[in-house]
DNA sequence: GAGTTGACATGCAATCCGTATGTCAGTTAT
DNA sequence: ATAACTGACATACGGATTGCATGTCAACTC
């Protein structure tokens, strides 16, 4: 009859239980979250998480694939609108320091990913947003526009520094003011890679 | 006869409790690293350890103040042996990347640290390196050499560069030709921050 | 329609953190 | 010098959590 139930109820339970999760490790952090509250809350039990995610650390791995692949995607959006390549990676940078101050990022992403999964780099879910920067960085040096330089390095350093920046904002008193100066010295930093020199008074934002 | 035996005794206690506690967070991780093996590698109890430090994470903050207190001298000795104020701050750049390849350091300050404690701009021990980087920054624009920038805005960005650059270096295969291309890179990129000549702009005495 | 698979629930063992209580060396007062 | 006291540290206990091993029942196959 319904052939097909058996696998659609259990993408519907590891979607419920990466939703727990998030909001879970969000709120209480990585370590302190329990997997009772947090499967409770999902309306299963850890039998489910266990058997879909083998670990505690696979579900944080699976709930950091998931925010990590919307972050690159609103990333690129953002850079979609910017007039041409080098205001499309200025853009970029600039979407991860604001995106790094929702603090369920800030936590999952930023903090608890690196601690408990290891370095960024290598992550079962390739880091999409170092991808997509790599990827800019990538046609603006073959495009003449930027130095060239090693992408993946360039790529790696304007990712840590904004994302470390916006660690830095949000953590401030007053994050209002502060963030469009880490964007301003964001932007005068990155402008290292350029080329050649633009004669052009960039008026701060 | 002997009236300062008391916090004599103390002190080394602290000490080896702290040196027992580097070695236990740099091999298992913060999160992972049992206060019942830690302590008796230090030839104490738990007991010596909450009356000292209250709580498993103030032996933490107190391990982190330590080997930050580390890595700002280390990189005070590289920065003073560079010919010029500009060099100066490239030579803490990478004093930063190539301390980060210590997996003592990585662990402890680059990934269990903001992890557990929080932003490291809000620790108890507020961290040394930033400060030495930031008034370096500080020298820099008032002698003309630097942009006018946002002087923390500046530091935050050129250290979390650093340090997460050098957690890709880490992590990489082969860390011994990835290391210098992601110093390479981020002498280029510190670059931006240079005044120049950019008569038409601003024009700092 | 009976057998089989597997997704999930449940009970158990091990571990760990934090605190409350106990103990004794070191210090001070008389 | 001895008695009292302070406090640094050890020990015992309770609460909580993770991971596994076993049990169960719905869903799929033949």
């Amino acid at each position: 009859m319904t052939p097909r139930r058996r696998i659609e109820t259990m993408e519907k339970n590891r979607a419920k239980l990466i939703a727990a999760a998030r909001r879970a490790f969000a709120e209480k952090g990585f370590s302190t979250a329990s997997m009772d509250e947090l499967t409770a809350d999902a309306g299963l039990t850890r039998g489910a998480l266990y058997h879909n995610f083998g670990d505690k650390k696979g579900l944080l791995a699976a709930v950091v694939a998931q925010v990590d692949e919307e972050m690159a995607l609103r990333a690129q959006e953002l850079a979609a609108t910017a007039p041409n390549d080098w205001e499309s990676l200025l853009a970029e940078g600039s979407a991860y320091i604001e995106m790094a101050l929702d603090p369920e990022i800030r936590r999952i992403v930023l903090l608890d990913g690196p601690a408990f999964l290891g370095d960024p780099s290598q992550w079962p879910s390739q880091n999409a947003c170092l991808e997509t920067t790599k990827q800019t960085v990538g046609r603006l040096i073959a495009n003449g526009i930027m130095k060239p330089v090693d992408d993946e390095a360039a790529a790696r350093l304007l990712n840590g520094a904004a994302l470390n920046a916006a660690l830095w904002v949000a953590a401030s008193d007053d994050p209002g003011t502060v963030l469009p100066r880490a964007i301003e010295a964001f932007r005068i930093m990155a402008a290292g890679f350029l080329a050649k020199e633009q004669p052009r008074c960039n008026a701060p934002v």
